[in-house]
DNA sequence: ATTATTGTACCGATTGTTCGGTAAGATGTC
DNA sequence: GACATCTTACCGAACAATCGGTACAATAAT
């Protein structure tokens, strides 16, 4: 098994469980590799996987959304295709956010700064959208954050309420709110 | 200390490590409260203390936040009265969400139908207000999972951007959101 | 005196982690 | 081509520490 596919296997459990419930012997059973293979590729423990696993969703989360919002293409079009590429993302709202899960206990405080910057960097990207439309810089920001919160709040009532609805109709409501 | 007093203090414990987070230990050092005095006060060990604690949780969110709701008034300053009293339930944003706290790992194969439950109660007592309005049931449910799913979301980010600006301005966006 | 509360010592199980070692394939030496 | 060497991938067993939980005696309150 490469290292790659290892760590796919352990985002699910991750993103299930969050740090502290996905205990060594889960992510042994999970990716099918003894606890000893796993500090094979993750010398650090526990926390260096979640550090990799964690960089290795962000790398995605930027390939898969944050390119959309950086090519060509009108601003309304990029917001489209951001919706799109996030639906696919959190699978219409079945996949909790890494970086929510990662901001809970002992992650916060291994991770926290990242988790930040990483949060930042979206909105901010989205806020640069907005500007191209020739929204105020602060409006942007504004209704950045506001996108953002909606969407993860979306992803929390998902799960609790085992309905992708919330999700689906806070993609649906994001290029209006945000475009007015 | 009496009952609720220890109550009070696991709630801080629950709400900054989760569940699967919030050790005996550190409940005990967190409460003051040797392992069995907690174990005296909560005979069924760390899944009832996070259920007595959940439902206290849930009792000062009703008496606080859903009473507004269900009072006299106008539609508009019962809305405006919910966003006042979830400042002060949320602490302006610091303080963490219980139902998103207990539907993580462990705590929600515990909890979720309680979760659920109560979820969705703060959810259609809102939708009732905006009926109460003139808003169509439908675009009132919708409108309420909106609103719910933005304070989620923001409580989420101030935790994450160390800043309450996110829960200021989702509170502030709510009553027009909700009333178009 | 009785009941409620608590500190101490303990339990088996599980935590994250490390060690020693195996099997296989690549690499080098002759 | 044959042998030794080395790296990579992997695992079983054990480690100290901590987990959630219990038993019981001591103390406090009434």
């Amino acid at each position: 098994m490469s290292k790659e596919e290892a760590i796919i296997k352990l985002v699910q459990a991750f993103r299930q469980y969050g740090y502290e419930g996905a205990t060594l012997s889960l992510l042994s059973q999970t990716s099918g590799l003894g606890k000893a293979s796993l500090y094979h590729y993750f010398p650090g423990g526990k926390s260096e996987m979640a550090a990799v696993v964690s960089e290795y969703v962000s790398e995605c989360f930027e390939n898969m959304v944050l390119k959309t919002l950086q090519g060509e293409g009108s601003p309304e079009s990029k917001i489209q295709a951001m919706c799109s590429s996030m639906t696919d993302f959190y699978n219409s709202g079945k996949n909790a956010c890494f970086l929510a899960i990662m901001s809970f206990g002992e992650a916060d405080k291994l991770f926290h700064d990242r988790v930040k910057a990483r949060l930042q960097k979206l909105i901010q990207t989205l806020a640069q959208v907005l500007t191209e439309a020739g929204i105020e810089s602060e409006i942007a920001q504004k209704r950045s954050l506001d996108a953002v919160a909606t969407v993860q709040g979306a992803l929390i009532l998902v799960r609790i309420l085992d309905s992708t609805e919330p999700f689906d109709q806070a993609i649906e409501s994001i290029p209006a709110r945000l475009l007015d």
